[in-house]
DNA sequence: AGCACGCCGACT
DNA sequence: GTCGGCGTGCTC
């Protein structure tokens, strides 16, 4: 009987791929480098592998490495197979993020492949489209496609970076580009930073290219996954769209992808693998011979910056179609002290708008009622007893909340530090907000849009749906208000706190805010001339003066000048170390000592070691973190040391965990 | 990363 | 008495 020996790599943390045996008797396909396997491994059955080596056996071949030969227990089905380009895409996603070749093979199948599944749901839009009807191009629209279609057809890769505002017709573009690939017989793949935003983007590209197109993400059950994954594979399903998950889709002839908001830090994956889908896009533009259209108002500096290098190039679409962008005023709070966070003016605007029988968004990037509650007597705030953060005092339900753990406390009614009843709340948020709006405008119809009032599952679509058809005269919410969504009734958008934010231990901090403020503002007015209120302490701060001006190239320019001088990306590479322990002087120790290694055999040839210093959330459920930062750049053989150094810290310190981050994003 | 085996605290 | 906490050992 003809015996194979079948070199498959597992989603473990181990280096190395296990051999097994495969048998023409084992009634599945005889496995290729590339096909998807189930395998035994330990006392686990069927974990999904890729096969990256097979070779005859040897006759009576029983063991490899003194191991006895275990035989593989299926092969899946062909839809499952990489294809050479996603073979090459998961080599270097490994490569460059530092992790054995198996741990990315999860990535490119649904969590269960082979169960088939019931047809998918076609779900109609939560809220009214925008009208489809196809307009004709501006000649800078044009322009962007007509350089996408000569890259389509020479079936060569490219990067276009497309700038412009909210309503400048980027989508439009989008779609023409995918209906020139779809006209050569080409797939396309459209990733959203988030998957709420997944049945809008659907439901307008469905009035488009119909049931050719299919949303892929991790909402639908596994069965739905595979349906769709096959269906895909099989040429049925032409366009998909979803978060960075939809990226791995199997598309085999692959001619554009469309990372639209490309900018959005959710596009980095928080947990392993930590990929970054813009990055990892490019990439798989480049392998699969397909063109990359990044799309934003706000493009994330690093794009900017390649951009200017060359590598990618770039089409701005000028201004609004349709209307001018709405008039930005800064209300300085340093004049005018607000009550219950409201400005007289922002008070009076949305008075005004309310009177016109306009709608208004308002804009609060923190939830609850109140961010803290301080002793008036001994300054005490309540902490989480987990986390060393301050808990937030919420109404509904009425408690004391940690935002980063599940910790919750009854609100006491005498600090517990010192026993003074004077307790003072500090700080508002979305709750607050709320509340003061319905004091001031009883009559005023209020939806609230937050991680609270979005707890069910399909509320954040309802909520939304409800205001964009106008049930609602005011739409109160944390940063989901500013995402992707259009509203024709709206005139007002009122920012409560627009430097909120800026004073974050971040280097981006600057850029998040001018990326949540152009986005937030870009809500007002698509169809009138809308009103944009910005409350600040900080008037004068560059970052909200260019948001006030709708001057992306300007802020550019500045912060750019600030990362070149401070070595931060996108002049310098970053790889983020976090060490979390449950003790904190093991977890110090463990930092320090990593320090050292790094330091003996990186620092040098422009490379720096950073740290070891305390996390920004210094201890999160009970556990201490700290971090260390190499700016410069890696190779490949270096990162998968730093790596194979954290795997040994961690068996040297029990409890410990180490994460690697390459191209870090965001506070750790 | 799982998943089991194995050895010590508070419960029916 | 045993249910179950999680330390550590192993995986072709």
């Amino acid at each position: 009987m003809p015996s194979l020996l079948v070199d498959v790599v597992l989603p473990v943390p181990l280096p190395g791929a296990f051999t097994y045996r495969w048998t023409a008797d084992l009634s599945t396909r005889r496995p290729a480098s590339g096909d998807l396997v189930r395998a035994p491994f330990g006392r686990r059955r069927g974990l999904v592998g890729l096969v990256v080596d097979v070779r005859e056996a040897p006759d009576g071949a029983a063991e490899v490495a003194g191991y006895p030969l275990r035989d593989l227990e299926a092969v899946l089905p062909e839809a499952y197979r990489l294809g050479a380009d996603r073979q090459r895409l998961a080599a270097w996603l490994a490569g460059y993020y530092a992790l054995p070749l198996g741990e990315v093979v999860p990535l490119f199948h649904p969590p269960n492949p082979g169960t088939r599944g019931r047809r998918a749901r076609t779900k109609p839009a939560p809220y009214p489209l925008q009208d489809p009807l196809d307009v004709s191009l501006t000649a800078e629209q044009t322009a962007v496609v007509d350089a996408a279609r000569r890259l389509l057809a020479a079936r060569a890769f490219g990067s276009l970076l497309l700038h412009g505002v909210t309503g400048s017709g980027k989508t439009e573009v989008y779609l023409h580009v995918i209906d020139a690939a779809l006209g050569l017989g080409r797939g396309a793949l459209y990733l959203l930073p988030e998957i709420a935003l997944t049945p809008q983007a659907l439901a307008r590209i469905t009035v488009r290219f119909g049931d050719a197109v299919a949303a892929l993400h991790s909402g639908l059950s596994a069965g739905e996954r595979c349906r769709v994954h096959e269906a895909a594979a099989a040429g049925e399903i032409k366009v998909v769209v979803g978060p960075r998950s939809a990226l791995f889709a199997p598309l085999p002839d692959l001619g554009v992808i469309v990372v639209d908001e490309e900018h959005d830090a959710s596009y980095k994956q928080d947990e392993k693998p930590r990929y970054h889908a813009r990055d990892v896009a490019l990439v798989r533009g480049r392998e699969s011979g397909a063109v990359v259209l990044l799309g934003s108002a706000t493009p994330d500096l690093g794009t900017w910056q390649r951009a200017a290098e060359g590598r990618h190039t770039v089409y701005s679409l000028s201004g609004r179609l349709g209307g001018p962008l709405p008039a930005v005023e800064l209300v300085d709070l340093r004049g005018e002290p607000p009550r219950d966070g409201f400005s007289e003016r922002l008070l009076a605007a949305v008075g005004e708008t309310l009177a016109a029988g306009r709608q208004s968004i308002l804009y609060h990037n923190r939830r609850g009622f109140a961010r803290q509650l301080q002793c008036r007597d001994c300054g005490a705030v309540v902490m989480c007893p987990h986390c060393d953060i301050g808990l937030v005092w919420h109404l509904r339900p009425r408690r004391l909340l940690c935002h980063y753990c599940a910790f919750q406390r009854e609100v006491p009614a005498t600090c517990p530090a010192c026993g003074s009843p004077a307790f003072l709340p500090a700080g508002g948020g979305t709750e607050k907000t709320e509340l003061a709006l319905r004091a001031a405008f009883p009559d005023a119809r209020l939806l609230r849009l937050d991680h609270d009032t979005t707890r069910q599952r399909g509320s954040h679509g309802r909520i939304l749906g409800a205001f964009a058809g106008g049930e609602a005269d005011i739409l109160v919410g944390t940063q989901m208000v500013a995402k992707g969504h259009h509203f024709p009734g709206v005139s007002l958008v009122g920012v409560l706190a627009a430097d909120d934010g800026l004073s974050l231990p971040d280097f981006r901090a600057g850029e998040r805010v001018f990326q949540l403020l152009t986005q937030v503002a870009g809500r007002a007015g698509r169809n009138d001339p809308g009103r944009v209120l910005l409350q600040t302490w900080q008037p004068d701060h560059p970052v909200i003066l260019c948001a006030a001006e709708h001057d992306f190239v300007g802020f550019a320019r500045l912060e750019a000048a600030h990362r070149r001088v401070a070595g931060y990306p996108p002049f310098q590479r970053l790889l983020r170390l976090g060490l979390s322990g449950p003790r904190q002087r093991e977890t110090s120790e463990a930092a320090a000592q990593l320090k050292v290694a790094l330091a003996r055999q990186l620092a040098g040839d422009g490379r720096t070691v950073l740290g070891p210093a305390p996390a920004v959330f210094a201890r999160l459920q009970g556990r201490f973190r700290e971090h260390l930062l190499v700016k410069g750049d890696l190779s490949r053989g270096e990162k998968a040391w730093v790596a194979d150094c954290c795997r040994a810290l961690r068996d040297a310190y029990r409890g410990l965990e180490v994460i690697v981050d390459i191209d870090p994003v965001g506070v750790w």
